[in-house]
RNA sequence: GGAGAGGUUCCCGAGUGGUCAAAGGGAACAGACUGUAAAUCUGUCGGCAGCGCCUUCGGAGGUUCAAAUCCUCCCCUCUCCA
């Protein structure tokens, strides 16, 4: 067991706010801890806002602790208004147990399940289980509505309003901790800092039902410099299912992060030990571009492996050059041992008959094929504002594609200055 | 249940009968500049066979030559009262 994980989380900023942090240190120490983090199935993958708790599972588990994933299927059926301007759309049950499947495959790629290391929890197990009025004796009693008012999780929708089911949320919340400290002596509960409120009311009732200490983290919450949400792209939300957001796009998401940032994505994000981080961080010009290679291809590593990072690293580096060519910048990543070489590319690919070109399509139909463009107006912007390319040529004007702008049977697309896509031609 | 206010294009937010596909800002996208960054500047930013047509202003009807703008009913939100 490390002798002191809530140091080194603290060292990496992953500590936003703790509950009696002295206390928490001492538990941490002396024994190995259960902890646990929940999981809202809103979707049948994680994104980029996920990795942090992974992250601290990761960092927990390493050191000996034994991490819980809550799954929030009976949570997910509230909705949690933290943090959120506007009543979360409701989720069909059925929606949120498929949702859920994902969500357990994806853990288990960064957390060792084995010999019970780490489980893995729906709390509808109990939560749908639950008598309304016998709630109500037992937990709600210990609520205050004054105090739950005050909480500055409900005071932005005190504003937009907020309905009764949401308001219980909190309750549902607290009753997870409970059950789990109670069934499986699971004494710390983490998430982020919109979480605060949630996790203390779990730390109240335990203290109140079981006379036992129990402890809370928060994470900070990621924004970019300018206060928008983290992990947002031109596509949307960067995904962790590579059905969803490609290994090249993912890699490219962490690779094209602002200087800004750098720091602090390396140190929440990455294994890298921190003085390495803080050496990378200072690194100016090109360096701080080796820098981000660096954090992209631990990032990608850690989430697709390392072969798919290599592979995305080596097509990014053929695209738009390397960082660091003669390896001066040392690193105990293992980008440090690629040799660069002329890499497959690897883009995002589409296949084409033959005889579709015959019927006669053209350059914008197939901007949209590739989902590259949206819509027709959209494609001949870009083509007007000089954004289009084929096969690294630009394009002025929309013509209809000919067998001849295929080189060994395929072409590439490509929109502004990063987004490309490749066509294979089929006979 | 009563009395007010309000629901506008991705978001915020103008618009109260034609000049509105709808001001302004943000986001986004493209170009220039750069370091595959930021900032800045320029352009774009509903759809289509592009100067015309179609679909949008909570929902459904109605008035009118013409409505996001007027009327009716319904749904939803907020504030105050009970």
């Amino acid at each position: 067991m490390s002798d002191n994980v809530y140091q080194e989380l603290a060292d990496r900023g992953l500590i936003y706010q703790s509950t009696d942090a002295e206390g928490l240190q001492a538990l941490l120490r002396k024994s190995p801890q259960t902890f646990y983090i929940g999981f809202d199935p809103t979707a049948d993958s994680l994104h980029v806002g996920s990795l942090i708790p992974i992250i601290v599972m990761m960092h927990l588990q390493r050191a000996g602790h034994r991490p819980i994933a809550i799954l929030g299927g009976g949570t997910a059926m509230v909705g949690d208004p933290s943090g959120k301007t506007e009543m979360r759309q409701m989720l069909t049950p059925a929606k949120i147990v498929e949702n859920g499947k994902g969500i357990a495959a994806q853990l288990a790629r960064f957390l060792d399940f084995s010999d019970d290391k780490c489980r893995l929890i729906n709390n509808a197990d109990w939560l749908s289980e639950l008598k309304y009025v016998d709630f109500l004796r037992d937990i709600g009693r210990h609520f205050s509505v004054n105090r739950m008012l005050t909480a500055e999780s409900y005071k932005q929708r005190l504003e937009t309003g907020l309905s009764f089911i949401e308001f219980n949320y909190m309750l549902l919340q607290a009753y997870d901790f409970h059950v789990l400290c109670k069934d499986l002596n699971c004494r710390i509960q983490m998430g982020g800092q919109d979480q605060w409120g949630n996790i203390v009311a779990g730390i109240d009732l335990i203290r109140r039902t079981q006379s036992l200490e129990a402890y809370g983290i928060t994470f900070p919450l990621l924004t970019t410099s300018n206060g928008e949400k983290f992990g947002k792209t031109a596509g949307g939300a960067v995904w962790l299912a590579e059905e969803r957001t490609s290994v090249l796009d993912f890699y490219q998401f962490w690779r094209n992060c602002e200087d800004s940032e750098l720091e602090k994505l390396l140190s929440f994000f990455t294994f890298l030990p921190m003085s390495e981080v803080n050496y990378l961080s200072q690194l100016e010009d090109n360096g701080i571009n080796r820098a981000k290679e660096i954090l992209a291809y631990e990032v990608t590593a850690l989430v697709h492996g390392h072969q798919a990072a290599a592979t995305a690293y080596q097509t990014a580096v053929s695209r738009f050059g390397s960082a660091d060519p003669e390896l001066k910048i040392k690193t105990s990543s293992p980008i440090f041992d690629i040799k660069l070489q002329k890499a497959e590319e690897n883009l995002p690919s589409l296949e084409i008959k033959s005889a579709e070109l015959e019927t006669g399509i053209t350059l914008v139909d197939l901007f949209i094929k590739t989902s590259l463009t949206k819509s027709k107006g959209q494609t001949r912007r870009l083509i007007e504002q000089g954004g289009a390319y084929l096969n690294e040529v630009r394009i002025d004007n929309d013509r209809p594609v000919t067998p001849e702008d295929f080189k060994d049977k395929q072409l590439t697309l490509r929109a502004g200055k990063k987004r490309y896509f490749q066509v294979q031609l089929l006979f």
